[in-house]
DNA sequence: GAAAAATGACACAAATTTGTGTCATTTTGC
DNA sequence: GCAAAATGACACAAATTTGTGTCATTTTTC
C-alpha cells in the first residue's frame, strides 16, 4: 500500500526541516506504523542513507535530463533550474545532509557523484554564458551558484506556503533568477 | 563569562537548522555546561521562548531602524535587506519557528508584532515602488516578498559557507535582488 | 480462495535525552 | 580580600526515543 518511495519521500520531507525529528513523526507522515520503518530499514541511519541515495539519484537524473534537453546554454540553465525546483525539498534535504557531513568525510564515495557530473556541467554553462557577456561579469561564479540554489529554495518555500500558484511560479523563478544575474530575456 | 545573549545566539544557530537537536549540542556551542542552561531557563521550551523573543526584538529593531533611516523607498528597501542579512540566522530561525507554530496558533500574541509593524511597512514600500514603475508590475507583491526572504537566506548561506567575502556580499545581494524584481539601478 | 508476505498493534529492553540535586571551584560585586 | 552568586562536574530519576519480539489481521500473489 505504501511503497518505499513514499516512505523515503516522507522521511526527506520531515528530516529536511528537522533532522533530529523522531521516527514516529516520519512514520505518521508516511501513514505507516513505526514498526514498518524498521522492517524496511535496519536503522535510522540506513533510512537516512536510503534518503540520500534516492535524492541524489532523482536530482541527478533530473538535472542531467535538463542539461541534455537542449544545446543552447541559456535554455539548459533554465531547465536545470526547473529540474531543481521539481526535485523540491529533496534538494533542500541534500544540502542539509552535505552541510552536515562536510566536516566528517571530505571526498567520499557517492557524494561527489552529483557534484562531479552535474555541478561541473552547470559551472561550465555559467562560465560560457559569462564569457559571451550574457551573464554579467561583475559577479563570481560562486555567487551565481548561491543565487541558483537560493532561487530553488525560495521557489519551494513559495510553493509550500500555498500562497502562489504552482504553475505560475516556475517561470517567475526563472525570470527573477535570470534578471538577478544580469541576463536580459527576450520578450516572448 | 558567557552571557544570556551568547547562549541565545548559540541556541538560535543550532535550532535554526536542527530544531530537535538535544540541549548538549547547544551547550557545547555556547561553551557552557548543560546544567547552566537549566539554571537560566527552566525548560527547553523556555529557552526556545527566549530565543523567539530575542530574535523578534532584534530583527524588529534592525528592520525599523533601516526603515526609518531614509525617506527614499528604494533606499529603505535596500537597508531593510541589509538588516535582514545582519539578523543572520536569527531570521532563518524565526521563519522556522513561525512555520512550526502556524498550525497551532493562528493569530497569537507577539508573533504578529513583527508582522504588523514591519511587514506592513515593507509591503507599503513595495506597493509604492510598483506604482511608480520602479519595481516591475508583472510580479506579485507576494512573490517579491519571497524573493526578499530568499535573498536573505541565500546571503546567509553564502556567508556561512565561507567562500564569499562577508563585506562584498551585501551589495551583491542587493544588486541581485534589485535586478530580480526589475529594478534598474543607477551606476554609482 | 489459500498460502505467503507484509503490516499494525501491542509489549519491552536498551539507549538517549530531559530535568534536578549536590558540592567543590570559579567568578563577581563590593 | 571576602562574601555572594554563578558555574562545572558529577550523579541520578523520569521521560522520550530507539530498536526488537510476537501475534492477530490485512494485503499480495498465484
Amino acid at each position: 500500500m505504501v511503497n518505499d518511495q513514499q516512505i523515503i519521500q516522507a522521511a526527506i520531507a520531515v528530516l529536511g526541516n528537522d533532522f533530529s525529528a523522531p521516527l514516529d513523526v516520519i512514520a505518521d507522515k508516511a501513514g505507516v506504523a513505526r514498526r514498518t520503518l524498521y522492517r524496511r530499514y535496519k536503522d535510522r541511519e540506513q533510512l537516512i542513507s536510503a534518503c540520500r541515495k534516492e535524492t541524489m539519484l532523482i536530482c541527478k537524473a533530473a538535472m542531467n535530463q535538463a542539461y541534455n534537453s537542449s544545446q543552447e546554454p541559456l535554455k539548459q540553465l533554465e531547465r536545470m533550474l526547473y529540474a531543481g525546483i521539481d526535485c523540491n525539498y529533496k534538494y533542500a534535504f541534500l544540502n542539509k545532509l552535505q552541510q552536515r557531513e562536510q566536516p566528517k568525510l571530505f571526498s567520499d564515495h557517492d557524494k561527489n557523484d552529483l557534484d562531479d557530473n552535474v555541478k561541473l556541467k552547470w559551472r561550465e554553462l555559467v562560465i560560457v554564458l559569462q564569457k559571451d557577456g550574457i551573464i554579467n561579469n561583475d559577479i563570481s561564479v560562486h555567487w551565481v551558484f548561491f543565487l541558483f540554489d537560493g532561487m530553488i529554495s525560495t521557489t519551494i518555500t513559495a510553493i509550500e506556503s500555498g500562497d502562489v500558484a504552482v504553475n505560475d511560479v516556475k517561470p517567475y523563478a526563472w525570470k527573477s533568477f535570470a534578471r538577478s544575474i544580469g541576463i536580459k530575456l527576450k520578450q516572448k
